[in-house]
DNA sequence: AGACAAATGTGAGCACCGCTCTCGCTTTTT
DNA sequence: AAAAAGCGAGAGCGGTGCTCACATTTGTCT
């Protein structure tokens, strides 16, 4: 056990990520070519398959390290505020975090939040990391609402039973209309970091940015008055 | 001039398109194959080359017409609103249609909305039909506006040059405000529409529709009180 | 009507892709 | 020391976008 062979496949597998991430951040997801990887690498093309037992493994594996990333900036971000009760800024870090994170690495934000790869399911492992990010925004989400705020809106009727089973299984113990509104602030986010990466915006505004700042400051106001 | 070769030309671009809309339908918009149409259409491959000097031409063809079908169900759905001054039922009716949009047609969403196909660059043709479906919320700010309603928002620093430029070139006579809150709430129905389409609910609520219809409610409420 | 040119389709070919399989070689386990 | 498992090489299959020389069809102009 832990011998050289054990060493070298570790070292092998990481080389191929760290291959993958440059092609991918130079090409794009969709581009990323396990031939190309192993010819960098030195390799006969089939060597990689020793390691990878398909492009849509490499890829899940990919998947996962940047979901897990991802979550990690936007939790650092939140701890980084020393004021805890200061949720709007909570919220600006957070958001703002994730939105640096696409900006730094807008392959891999496409690979998380584009166009799944045609014929791509995503497997069970990659759950996990992917709601990591979004449990930030719920534990703020939580706080506010411990904090004494309680949010004026009316739940949609289909989400109520999802809320509830968020309540009894999860634990979570957040008012439905909060979470109801912190999962819009979500969307909306979600929906200006794209926007803004994927070039949607050049054609409306000349500062990209600036939508993303508008709905942050909205649901700042909106989740933390 | 508008002889028989001209009619045959079109004929055979609109089955090129026609059958290209399929297997994107079946396979996904990066899975499309100009070799599969050429087949499917009992021509050798390099034939389709005559009517499409590239793949990127065909999918620069694809994209306007989807854009010009979502600006038209937009505009259709806001127009179907009889009561004009009933604001909300217009913004539940345009959002609406978009989100049928994407569900009939995910591949369609997807060119539009996902990621950019790596190495495509969307020209200037794509640059019109692009802004039309946003110019149905436009229209509706701008009616919400000379209904007398005024919003509450601290436009964006960031966002105001280009808010005076909209007004100064566009002639857009919505304030600041309003059009920054329209924005705000395009994005969360963007977002909202994307995740759900993407698959990246599955995971969080059982019932996908309801994030959009929370979104959706939470704008009513906010855009026309 | 006939000549000419443009439009159209053909087939071979290039370079690439994901992936499979077999064959030796080496390291690890028994 | 023998057996097993892991590994890389190489050939090969069927697919892709795209180019090019060639033949054929078709519309137009003299």
């Amino acid at each position: 056990m832990s011998g050289v062979r054990e060493r070298a496949r570790v070292a092998t597998t990481t080389e191929i990520v760290r291959l993958a991430r440059e092609q991918m951040a130079a090409e794009g997801a969709a581009a990323l070519s396990l031939r190309a990887i192993a010819r960098d690498m030195g390799m006969v093309s089939s060597g990689i398959y020793r390691y990878y037992a398909s492009r849509d493994e490499l890829l899940t594996a990919l998947i996962i390290d940047s979901y897990e990333r991802l979550g990690a900036v936007a939790e650092a971000a939140d701890q980084a505020v020393r004021r805890r009760s200061d949720h709007r800024a909570r919220l600006r870090a957070m958001a703002g975090a994730i939105r640096q994170f696409a900006i730094d690495s807008p392959s891999e934000w496409a690979l998380l939040f584009g166009t799944p790869v045609p014929g791509y399911a995503a497997p069970q492992d990659t759950i996990g990391p992917a709601t990591r990010y979004t449990l930030v925004l719920v534990e703020l989400l939580g706080d506010i609402a411990r904090s004494g705020v309680r949010h004026d809106f009316a739940v949609p009727r289909a989400m109520r039973a999802d809320l509830v089973r968020l309540h009894d299984v999860f634990g979570l113990e957040v008012p439905a209309p909060t979470i109801a509104l912190g999962l819009t602030a979500w969307a909306a986010i979600m929906g200006a970091v794209s926007l803004e990466l994927f070039g949607h915006l050049h054609n409306v505004i000349d500062q990209p940015g600036a939508l993303f700042d508008a709905v942050v400051d909205h649901y700042a106001t909106v989740l933390a008055p």
